[in-house]
DNA sequence: TGATCCATGTAAGCCGTTACATGATTGG
DNA sequence: CCAATCATGTAACGGCTTACATGGATCA
């Protein structure tokens, strides 16, 4: 195991694989619908090298299954040294969540844009907590206690958020510009 | 005005400069500290180049203020055609927001972690709300009607977020390890 | 029949961080 | 007196996205 700075995908791959035996194709999947979304979202072109170090590292093992016509399967396992490796790596620093918000910013130009820029704004981002609300819901009390608190403050902040969209998305709105047909001063 | 993908940290900084002049170290204090943190967070391998381009393609002028002993300041300032660049790249896409959370990831581990660490996380998680909320407080109301709707915005989901922290940290507190002396197998 | 899913991987390139280089002034 | 603040920039390096390459199976 020559180097040992974890970068966040192979972090992100560790932890998938701490909860069981995947490919590289599932953990891809799983980092961009599952929930592990809420701690990084990763594509094959970042995955597959850092399996592949992570291999050669001694994090994870590999079993290979042949399959007709397909590319053979590549199973990844994590190790002992993985397993301990993660948790040396949770243990360390509380480093910052990171909320980054485009909505937001439309939001703050709310003045300079047409209305219909604003309801859209609105209207999408209202759409989105929505969603994720339901699948929160869904696999909350599925997964076990850890899962079901994280879901649940998933669902309490998302309300919450919901909430105050909808009691005040009137009032952002009465900040846009009128629907004319051109903006000239 | 050549090519026309902005970058993030240009549309940062064309965002900054809309409400007034400013230098690119001004810039990035304010990216860093103040409300556009939740949007973009830039340091100044990234800023002076974007600033420098969006020079070259005319959206912002330069004004060059020579101090002694300094460098020599730049001030810079948009143009019209920076206003409306900013402002079409703002109506264009509902970009999703990212919420990124490294401290939910440790709340997944919650069960194998040792409890000082998870007692950490959430502990560091209540204070960063904490300071949040307090600095939302100050700028509602301060800066016009939008950014007043944003910073209420922010402090609605904060404290939702914290009041669940509160209510349901022994909770998460009771899945950990034990803090006996080595959590050997 | 055509899109989507499965399944792996590589290469080019962008974008940004970190560290370096420089140096006076101000505040504790 | 030392640290932080002001102030600009460059160079190296890293990590990730995007697009490419391949192709059978399944489903509508």
């Amino acid at each position: 195991m020559p180097n040992d700075t974890l970068s966040p995908v192979a972090m992100l791959c560790l932890a998938i694989l701490f909860r069981g035996d995947r490919t590289g194709y599932e953990i891809r999947k799983e980092s961009v619908d599952g929930d592990y979304k809420y701690f990084a979202e990763a594509s094959y072109g970042a995955i597959y090298p850092a399996l592949a170090r992570l291999a050669a590292d001694g994090h994870v093992t590999v079993r290979e299954e042949h399959q007709s016509g397909r590319p053979s399967k590549k199973i990844y396992a994590i190790t002992a040294a993985g397993r301990t490796a993660l948790l040396d790596l949770l243990a360390e620093p509380p480093a910052p969540d990171i909320f980054r918000s485009r909505f937001l910013l439309v939001a703050k130009f709310a003045a300079e844009l047409p209305r219909s820029v604003v309801a859209a704004a609105l209207e999408t981002r209202r759409r989105t907590l929505t969603e994720e609300i339901a699948h929160l819901e869904e696999i909350a009390g599925d997964e076990g206690p850890a899962v079901d608190w994280i879901a649940n403050y998933g669902i309490t902040c998302m309300r919450a958020s919901l909430a105050y969209l909808e009691a005040r998305e009137a009032d952002l709105l009465a900040l846009a510009q009128a629907p004319v047909a051109n903006a000239a001063e």
